[in-house]
DNA sequence: ATTCATGCATTAATTATATTCATGCCTGCA
DNA sequence: TGCAGGCATGAATATAATTAATGCATGAAT
């Protein structure tokens, strides 16, 4: 029973051979790149052998590294869930319902659930997908997600997401219009450029949150764009619409960094001017303030808002 | 995932559940009892519940304390059977086989081997019990433990377990030759009495190392005891006869401390005088220097040079 | 070709954690 | 009583984990 590894190491590994990456993991579990490659590095000088190949790209994982990373994750799982068990004999199977806007369900939430789920395998998370334009009626849910202001009188607001709208097109758009890509480095046009480009370019808006105005006025280029642009032209009820607008070329969009994330790096999108316009508008997680919160909403709004935090550190 | 508990902490839980004292257990993994109380108390903490019931005499797993355990040493022998199946990918499965006396198998080697095999699950030991006055013939074993002197030339020698000749007596005999049992504090004779029991009480000798006249030398009472005495009176082959004759009160022994342990602490077995003979003769690990070492043998000697290390500290 | 950006490795420095030391407290026992 | 054995406690210390500051290699962009 001598050496065995230690749980920090393991749940590295884990990390690791999950997003495929040090960096990430380090992310995920609030360390630096450097610890997590050196509990990688240890583990394997202590078995003696490779668990990783290192890629442009990419870690993978080797076969016996494969194997060895399932068989300690089941190890692990067993651990938590003998842990649940003598803590959970008081605390029992609960549910939590939340009503989220599909948009942010797809693109923020989604894909970090997995961890609470199974972090908290004792509570039943019950997702409800509402439409953006849906007036919020407190029915079966315990809480909501929405896209306001905060504080609102009479709730409790867990503020997830902030959104700083930048001006994206495609790739595809750009070089239609003859415009230069912006190299990745300055990561915005000339002035001279953009200018042209707003002028000629179909600027798409969304119908819940219309940028517009507001970044025009704070990049000082509002006297250079015709009134009218404003109000012509496509408007979609979703960004992740708008997004698919902007992919195929239809024009330019004023959309939150979350939204896009996904396509900068495959750089089908490009960004295209430095200026952001914060909106004054968040995501927040709220619920009514005059219902006790169950123990399981606690536990989300809890998780929600650490993931939140960890998430807006590096912008910081 | 968050918070799961140390893997030393568990490994603290396993031994005190299996040893049933914090101080034992401490000594099994060379920590002290505070590092595991330290540890087992943070582990109640982090649970929220109690794991042990302290009584006076041995600590007592509570209910879900016992579950837990359980689980959490599934957890470790998983973790461990990872750590064997990658590293031993190439190690392949191998055998060492040792020649043992059964006294010292008795009382040293069995209580101890549990753990050996637990640890090295991919070597199959093979113990074959030798007498004591048997001759060492190399055969099928891979090396023998043997009552020598070390150092045997042609030989490796790996010291387990000196030997300290104290005198022992039953409280039986003590009564009914009308002598004060001495106090467990003193842990001796006064003079007088104990020149009166060695003329009075038989003195039982084993074959294979008889200590009497080397300890009544050194302890200055061979004048009082006539030469003859030590000619009559019964002999036995083996420790554990002599001390089953001690037991049943047939008269007092210079036995060495690992043959009475086990009946020190129940008091049917006092000792009688604190004056120790060190015999020149102790049991060793050996094997034929030219014969390869295997590596099974290499681990199983390591191991036991460990165990004899640890043991051999608190009498330091 | 050169420069930059990204991701992992490495070493020393720092911080956090584990472990010990020196106690105290309790209980059974002579 | 006084002593011995066993656990708890808190401060001191040793050990391990983590970071910071780099270096090195590799693609991508200019």
């Amino acid at each position: 029973m001598n050496h065995l590894p230690s749980i920090t190491a393991l749940r590295c590994l884990d990390a690791s051979a999950r997003l495929g990456s040090f960096t990430l993991a380090g992310k995920e579990m609030h360390l630096t790149q450097s610890a997590v490659s050196h509990h990688i590095l240890t583990l394997e000088r202590d078995l003696g052998i490779a668990l990783f190949i290192r890629r442009r790209g990419g870690l993978e994982l080797t076969p016996p590294g494969r194997m060895y990373w399932e068989e300690t994750l089941h190890a692990l799982l067993l651990l938590q869930r003998a842990g649940h068990r003598v803590k959970g004999a008081s605390r029992q199977h609960s549910t939590v319902t939340i009503s989220v806007p599909p948009s942010f369900a797809n693109l923020w939430l989604m894909p970090k659930i997995g961890l609470f789920v199974r972090d908290n395998c004792d509570i039943t998370l019950n997702l409800i997908n509402r439409q953006d334009s849906g007036v919020t009626r407190y029915g079966e849910e315990d809480a909501s997600i929405e896209l306001s202001e905060g504080n609102a009188a009479g709730f409790v607001s867990v503020r997830l997401l902030s959104l700083v709208y930048h001006l994206y097109g495609s790739s595809e758009l750009l070089a239609r219009l003859g415009v230069p890509r912006p190299s990745a480095a300055r990561g915005e046009l000339k002035d001279g450029t953009l200018i042209e480009l707003l002028r000629s370019a179909p600027l798409i808006r969304t119908s819940m949150n219309d940028a517009w105005p507001e970044w025009l006025r704070l990049s000082k280029l509002d006297e250079f764009v015709p009134p009218a642009r404003l109000t012509d032209g496509p408007v979609y009820a979703q960004a992740s619409l708008a997004l698919l607008a902007v992919i195929n070329g239809t024009g330019v969009a004023l959309l939150p960094r979350h939204a896009v994330e996904n396509h900068l790096h495959g750089r089908t999108v490009v960004k295209l001017s430095r200026l952001g316009w914060p909106a004054t508008k968040a995501y927040y997680l709220q619920w009514s303030d005059n219902i006790p919160v169950t123990p399981a909403l606690r536990r989300f709004a809890e998780w929600a808002e650490t993931v939140a935090e960890s998430e807006a550190e590096p912008s910081a």
